[in-house]
DNA sequence: ATGGTGGTCCTACCA
């Protein structure tokens, strides 16, 4: 099984391990960020919905931690990102997307020449029709600048990309296939959209990768079901993507579903990954 | 059945 309820077996000697976290304000939260920094142990941390501006993002509570290396972009109540690192982030850079300035993307390279994208793709409203919601619209126009060339498609790259992709892209990443269908997160429209991404780019999705169908997996469930372990009404939102250089050397990847109860957690929980130090 | 819960920041908007 991918789901671990708490902390993760050790990291092995020379890999690096990454995590990503929808967190639902950063601020609020900051609890909650340690303890996911002391049961993974990873090296880097991914957050999305960090709800903070600049200015009062917690960086310094963050560098006390064990991670001074930081790149992080956020709006005022809403989106918001961030990488945190215990390692060197040698170059930093955002992208805007669907014509707006929201605070979806930021991206930094690790040593070893990794780049890495952390994203927070809109969630898109309610009603799945972009011509009734403009949010759904919204949506669909960032998923298509995702299978766009944004970063040069360069399968050859070591380059990873994390977040909130607010798809849930397979049968399996929902509780239920059939009922979904129309729900906004497993629309055709959203899941086309998504093998579009992976193809273009030969993204390896690392989870599944280790992971495949027809298990279930999922790294969301709502505040409004009262048991969310019992009823099990899950959704698989939140991803992370390697190029094939990178994908030869996936060891791990874990859900840490124990996440949810934490008191006062988020509706997701976060996702690790552990790649392996490069053959020489 | 058209709710249900939670965060931000003050009134509604977003998830």
């Amino acid at each position: 099984m991918p789901y671990v309820e708490a902390s993760l077996p050790p990291r092995p000697r020379g890999a690096i391990r990454i995590a990503t976290w929808n967190i639902n304000s950063v601020r609020l939260r900051i609890g909650l960020l340690q303890r996911l920094a002391t049961e993974t142990d990873a090296d880097v941390i991914c957050l999305q919905e960090t709800k903070a501006t600049n200015d009062v993002f917690p960086a310094e509570a963050i560098a006390a931690m064990g991670y001074p290396h930081q790149h992080f972009q956020g709006d005022k109540g809403y989106n918001g990102v961030a990488i945190l690192s215990r390692l060197a982030l040698d170059a930093r850079g955002r992208r805007l997307w669907a014509g707006k300035e929201d605070s979806r993307h930021v991206e930094a390279t690790l040593p070893g020449g990794i780049e890495l994208h952390c994203v927070y793709v809109p969630a898109g409203g309610d009603v799945p029709d972009p011509a009734r919601n403009e949010k759904f619209a919204h949506k669909l126009a960032f998923l298509d600048e995702l299978a766009g060339d944004w970063g040069g498609v360069d399968r050859a790259a070591r380059r990873i990309l994390v977040g909130d992709l607010n798809v849930a892209p397979l049968e399996n990443d929902v509780w239920s296939h059939r009922q979904l269908l129309d729900v906004v997160s497993h629309t055709p429209a959203e899941t086309k959209r998504f093998d579009a991404i992976l193809s273009a780019h030969g993204w390896v999705d690392a989870v599944r990768r280790l992971h495949p169908e027809p298990r279930r997996v999922y790294t969301w469930w709502s505040y409004r079901n009262r048991d969310w372990r019992g009823s099990d009404r899950g959704r698989r939102l939140d991803h992370v993507w390697l190029s094939k250089p990178l994908a030869e050397r996936l060891a791990s990847a874990w859900v840490l579903k124990g996440a949810r109860d934490w008191p006062q957690g988020s509706d997701h929980v976060p996702v690790v990954v552990d790649i392996a130090q490069p053959r020489r």
